[in-house]
DNA sequence: TTTCGACTGTTTTACCGATATAGTCGAAAG
DNA sequence: CTTTCGACTATATCGGTAAAACAGTCGAAA
């Protein structure tokens, strides 16, 4: 029954954690700042949890959770698979914007980051490369699509949307992004996956 | 008549420069190694160039001369757009890894680089863009290619390529680049080039 | 069971002297 | 007159250290 109230104060500890590290980044933020923003003592969170890390680890993958979560509403929905895959190229932008650790985290090289990390992140990308290749596979098999090696190709569609984001946001530290680079990002990101699209579409 | 022997002097300094800023980049190279590397006393490589920026931006500007001028000699053949495209592509994948400062320069944000350097750089950008520009219009009005506009699919296309250079060759400081990122990077760069060429192509 | 003040050991920061380095200058060599 | 360089200066970088900040512990109390 207190089993209800411990998720409680877990939540509200992930809450402020999440907004903190969005807003300051990893290193900045410290476990009393966080203890002070919910009115504890920063020994009481360890009550909760047994690091910052795994704090840190915990609003990363809620972010995972739900980003994979929306785009799978996209996928199991009924749009012909070219649209599922504008859709699905929207909203990532969108998310891009919302999930700030989740998206800084995308940043950091994973070849420096802890092992913890680096199988948290390594799982989400096959995950989100799986979604890819679904719409994909499912295009192909309407005939929607024609392509050869769809794993190949929603590998490189991931690569190139990382690259897309890098390319736009890599220098920034948290939160002082400038808007021309976030239109750009959101312009070329949209084009590339219209001339994709063409470019794997069986229609002349 | 000197003139002559002091371009031989510029270009030895200017080689010597050159290989040190490829191997250990711009930070670690001293003026003294320089000077050593000829021969020279360091207070006389300042008869030839007044700083050491002046020397970095020099080198940096004789890559792109290269890089430019390499890629001229694709798009003044005879071969059709689409082919001109993928040589372009790889002629690219390959000056990438042969070019080491300019390739070590694009790693770099430009938000923090020095107003020299960054009028040099965006002055190189913007003739990349012209050439992929040119090759893209070259194709439209042959009808070999159908897109409507010619100048932001290239811009695409650039952003693309840098985000890819950046997405496997960041984080890499001088030359321990791992073998599997550079093969998955060509691979992808490639598989790009001949999707896109799909995506713009007129033929069903 | 949950909270917290007081504590500990370790990491990060701030400072400072020593070293390294870019750049200068005037003299000398060709 | 052009080119080279040794000796010099001023600034930036580096290594070490003391102080401060921090993650994490513990035992007591609510």
């Amino acid at each position: 029954m207190d089993e209800k109230l411990t998720r409680d104060k877990e939540d509200l500890i992930l809450q402020a954690a999440q907004h903190r590290f969005a807003a300051y980044g990893y290193s900045k933020v410290t476990m009393d700042e966080i203890a002070d923003d919910i009115g504890m003592a920063k020994a009481s969170l360890y009550y909760y949890f047994p690091t910052k890390e795994a704090i840190f680890r915990s609003v990363v993958q809620h972010e995972q959770e739900e980003f994979l979560s929306r785009i799978k509403t996209i996928i199991e929905g009924t749009l012909p698979a070219s649209q599922k895959f504008l859709e699905y190229i929207r909203l990532r932008i969108k998310l891009t914007e919302q999930l700030s650790n989740l998206s800084h985290f995308h940043k950091q090289g994973w070849n420096d980051v802890k092992p913890i990390f680096k199988n948290l992140f390594s799982e989400f990308l096959q995950q989100e490369l799986r979604q890819i290749g679904h719409i994909l596979n499912e295009g192909k098999k309407n005939h929607e699509f024609r392509l050869d090696h769809p794993q190949k190709t929603a590998s490189m569609i991931l690569h190139i949307l990382q690259g897309l984001h890098l390319r736009f946001f890599r220098g920034y530290d948290h939160h002082a992004i400038v808007e021309s680079d976030r239109v750009s990002y959101e312009h070329e990101t949209l084009l590339f996956a219209e001339t994709i699209l063409q470019g794997i579409g069986s229609k002349s």
